[in-house]
DNA sequence: CAATCTCACTTGCATATTGCAAGTTAAATC
DNA sequence: GATTTAACTTGCAATATGCAAGTGAGATTG
């Protein structure tokens, strides 16, 4: 678990304030969320999702998500022209968060996806394990 | 459990999504943490806050909170200038959203506040309780 | 093997949001 | 009655966002 030291530029030492200096915008969560819940790992993949980002935003955010060590990239050897994105250690490890904002809007909210949902609710540690396990999987075949 | 019908301008169903355009900003999630955690309650109070938030852009925050049912405002009875905001349930119910989001930052990047930070570590679902009960009291006794 | 297509962007530009500083108004305090 | 305090609003410059069109490297097709 390596820390990185705070930016010159951070508004406070909180650790809240931190957190929503890395993902407090419109887009961020977003993007994790493709690549935590539905395996999407590359830029064409994150731009047709429900949202409609628009590509520059996109490559933005990918370009700030890497530079926090929330995700890392790498060029995908059977094509040349795609960039594999998947999350780092500190990037999967942000599925708490994402499970408690999705919970909090379901109970609050009108909203889809319950299957998701009922799945979060009734087995939230299970799901946890589960998305780190794909994880651990996907992550140790790339050193191997 | 009431829940809104999503605003028709909202970009997709998932629950993610409503999160994010609710509270995906630089600001929202502090001005909570300062109610949920501090006891903050009033315009000043939040003003003068670590991270310098600006008069309109706190105004506006509060406004949309109000908006979206996360907090409430009622007049000072002692003190007419002053406007009291506290959390609605919707808002307490943010707890393990902030939380997850405190410890996150606090395993990954270098912060502060690490009494908090150890006890939102040892005594999770304890906080959890102790936040909302203090919310209850103060709930139950405006309805007296 | 040249033309076409796909992928991951970048660029230009209009619009929206943010941030700062200075006002404003009503209510309290001196 | 004058000053202070609280909660804003207003004006304006700087920044961020969103859309449409373009670019360049690598893959595919005829």
């Amino acid at each position: 678990m390596q820390k990185k030291k705070a930016p010159p530029g951070r508004r406070s030492f909180c650790p809240l304030n931190a957190s929503v200096e890395m993902l407090g915008d419109r887009w961020s969560l977003l993007i994790l969320r493709d690549m935590m819940l539905r395996g999407y790992q590359t830029f064409n993949e994150f731009l047709h999702s429900d949202e409609k980002i628009a590509t520059n935003i996109l490559a933005d955010r990918l370009r700030r998500l890497e530079s926090y060590g929330i995700i890392s990239s790498r060029q995908d050897p059977a094509d040349g022209r795609k960039l594999i994105y998947s999350l780092t250690a500190k990037g999967i490890d942000l599925a708490p968060v994402i499970t408690e904002m999705v919970l909090w809007a379901a109970r609050h909210e009108e909203t889809g996806n319950q299957p998701l949902v009922r799945q979060m609710r009734t087995a939230k540690e299970q799901l946890l394990a589960d998305v780190r396990e794909r994880w651990e999987e996907k992550h140790s075949s790339l050193n191997s």
